[in-house]
DNA sequence: TAAGCCATAACTGTATACATAAATCAAACA
DNA sequence: TGTTTGATTTATGTATACAGTTATGGCTTA
């Protein structure tokens, strides 16, 4: 199978776990203790953490190794924004030449959804944001494929900031929503079906600063002005 | 300045090399000899390449080593759609919120390339390059700028690929009228600009099959059918 | 007791060393 | 002469070692 070296399934096993919000934004990612943690040494970890670090999954900064990434409120919102401007694309390119193979792949997903729903909350996630992978892959389009599927994993990241628990319930009803408007192969009822996809999550997520939004003003409340 | 790390080093020297053309597709990027010539070690070569691998401008095959991202024609074609998508989404915003101090920056790069016509080939290509990505850069997106640098360099990979030499006359006038068309605050017509500046680059270079378009290809006109 | 400072510890950046897979070449064979 | 196979060489994947930087903790001192 995938012939993967050690480097490779690091790096596969570190972005599902912070996709999967085990791997919380901020958290440090030490390369001894990862590496220890998967039998590596340092040097398939760093590999994995600079390929992290070009997706906007990690930060690292200059001789102080990395972290989940934090993306402040503003690059929160500009990422959602340009999630919008793929997934449009991705929608819009699918609506013309969508196949039946394609609709049993995507239904098939669905029904995956759906058995997850209520179950285990990683596992939704996961579901959900594949979901749109899957959208994107149908494409056909590799470039297009990798940044949909980075987009979405930063969004996951997202929601684990700013947004209150479990308030994302995936919508999977959205998700049949949009198939339907594929099967229509009307792009624009498509684009539109997303769309609205995408705000209705935007707004269930509530997305807003309250997880740790910074030290200070959390304690702003709490300096006595007496 | 730039407290560069030696993997930094050799990153933004491999991309320029392959961005302006230097370091063609196709071409072997062994680590021996690339540490060789910067005065590092594999390690800090392997590094940089990885990133480089992230962003498409390297492949990296199992135990085979890195080239120069060869992208098919279908791929090429398929970039440059996306292209489109991205810049459209660049000048959408941008014509909404652009600044003085912006047009002068955008107006001080056009001279540069004004400059730089007829000139060496090369410092044209990358001037040419980096005025799209001085465009993301205005917008304050950095997500947004990372795809737009990422897809035009591709893109200069492509036309090092598939256009006839010195095709792209670069342009400069469609640039200049691309910042006119910001001027009116119109997202519309600014969109408008974008697209027919990409449409013409993309006629200009007459993306064909012509670089090595597959031996097999080449042979089929010599298969004798009796 | 609080603030500043130095020593120590922990971790990253890089080089080197070793093991393994791929490529190359030569010799043997048909 | 052309092909195949085995040895040699080359290059990659990974581990380890070392140097330099950042963080930590205790000590001194006011």
């Amino acid at each position: 199978m995938t012939q993967s070296s050690r480097a490779e399934s690091v790096y596969v096993s570190l972005r599902r776990a912070i996709i999967e919000q085990a791997l919380r934004p901020g958290m440090k990612l030490p390369e001894d203790a990862i590496g220890e943690q998967f039998g590596v040494s340092r040097t398939s970890v760093r590999n994995a953490l600079v390929r992290l670090s070009a997706e906007g999954l990690v930060e690292v900064r200059n001789n102080r190794g990395a972290c989940v990434a934090e993306p402040t409120l503003e690059e929160a919102l500009d990422i959602f924004s340009l999630r919008r401007c793929l997934e449009r694309e991705v929608v819009n390119r699918l609506s013309r030449k969508i196949t039946p193979a394609q609709f049993a792949a995507l239904e098939a997903h669905v029904r995956l959804e759906k058995d997850a729903v209520g179950g285990n909350g990683p596992l939704s996630i996961r579901l959900a944001g594949e979901f749109h992978i899957l959208l994107a892959e149908l494409t056909g389009s590799k470039p297009l494929t990798r940044y949909v599927s980075e987009i979405v994993s930063r969004c996951s990241l997202i929601l684990a900031l700013y947004s209150r628990p479990h308030s994302d319930q995936c919508g999977v009803d959205e998700h049949i929503e949009i198939i339907q408007a594929l099967r229509q192969h009307d792009p624009s009822r498509a684009m539109h079906a997303m769309e609205h996809h995408l705000e209705a999550l935007e707004t269930r997520a509530q997305i807003s600063n309250q997880a740790e939004p910074d030290v200070r003003s959390i304690l702003s409340k709490y300096v006595r002005t007496g």
